[in-house]
DNA sequence: AGGATTTGACCGGC
DNA sequence: GCCGGTCAAATCCT
């Protein structure tokens, strides 16, 4: 299912617009919200970014599969490499194998590591930009369950070379909640982690994410926003709005 | 050849 | 000494 560039800029800023009323709503409650506005703001900003390089953009930006095809820090770009053999519980990538969703971020595998407490083995990884951006960012990601398998990802640090991935090829935030757990598929994106952990479950059979975010859930995901086709933009159009959480 | 991944070694905290 | 996190040489793929 495809979006005009269009809709695709009018979604981001319905997501704008949906994060600056939470955001008031946060601020309304502050005396008793605990909640960060930082990752807030931030999502908003970057809203409007991605908005605008729809809008700006000479050509369109790539579509949403080829997107979600865009894992080259999650999946290994070959199948056939040494270590393919050697994952203890994993098996053949390419065999249909569910992984972990993609973050939007390019990641670059820096080291794996076997931990006692789990049978799995645990991959680190840091932003691809590390070193061209000076960007801190760092994720690991750990088999926790085989069957179903589910994954849990933890971020760290803070992404500075997003202004650069949010125009490349990744899109803005789509989903913010507080408190609850709504979301069916939630990655943490294009958000400000600073000095934060984020610990996602990642069940790959059934796309269902669980959530053990201790502070504000920040986390979205484009990638339900375009595959549930959200309704050509009208005025007074609140569709998008009915997706935000209200804060409670 | 260049870039990405693998994997054993190394390091620091407890 | 154990453990988790990181480094870096070796390896692999395009």
């Amino acid at each position: 299912m495809f979006f005009n560039i269009d809709h695709k800029a009018v979604a981001a800023l319905l997501h704008g617009q949906g994060c600056a009323n939470i955001l008031k709503t946060v601020l309304d409650n502050r005396e008793i919200s605990s909640v960060s506005t930082e990752p807030l703001i931030n999502t908003i900003l970057n809203s409007f970014s991605v908005a605008l390089s729809f809008v700006n953009s000479p050509n369109p930006q790539p579509d949403h599969q080829s997107f979600s095809q865009n894992m080259a820090g999650l999946v290994p770009r070959r199948s056939s490499k040494k270590k393919i053999c050697g994952i203890k519980g994993l098996g053949n990538y390419r065999d249909d194998f569910q992984t972990p969703r993609p973050d939007g971020f390019t990641w670059r595998k820096y080291g794996e590591k076997t931990i006692k407490t789990s049978t799995h083995q645990r991959s680190y990884y840091r932003c691809a930009y590390a070193k061209d951006r000076n960007c801190n960012a760092t994720k690991r990601l750990q088999m926790i369950q085989d069957s179903p398998p589910v994954y849990r990802t933890t971020y760290l640090g803070q992404h500075t070379c997003k202004a650069f991935t949010v125009q490349a090829d990744t899109y803005g935030p789509e989903m913010i909640q507080f408190d609850q757990v709504v979301s069916e598929s939630v990655t943490p994106q294009l958000a400000t982690i600073d000095q934060q952990a984020i610990v996602i479950e990642d069940k790959a059979t059934d796309h269902t994410t669980n959530q053990e975010c201790h502070i504000s859930d920040f986390l979205v995901d484009y990638d339900e926003l375009w595959l549930n086709e959200i309704p050509p933009f009208s005025s007074g159009d609140l569709s998008f709005d009915n997706n935000i959480v209200a804060f409670n």
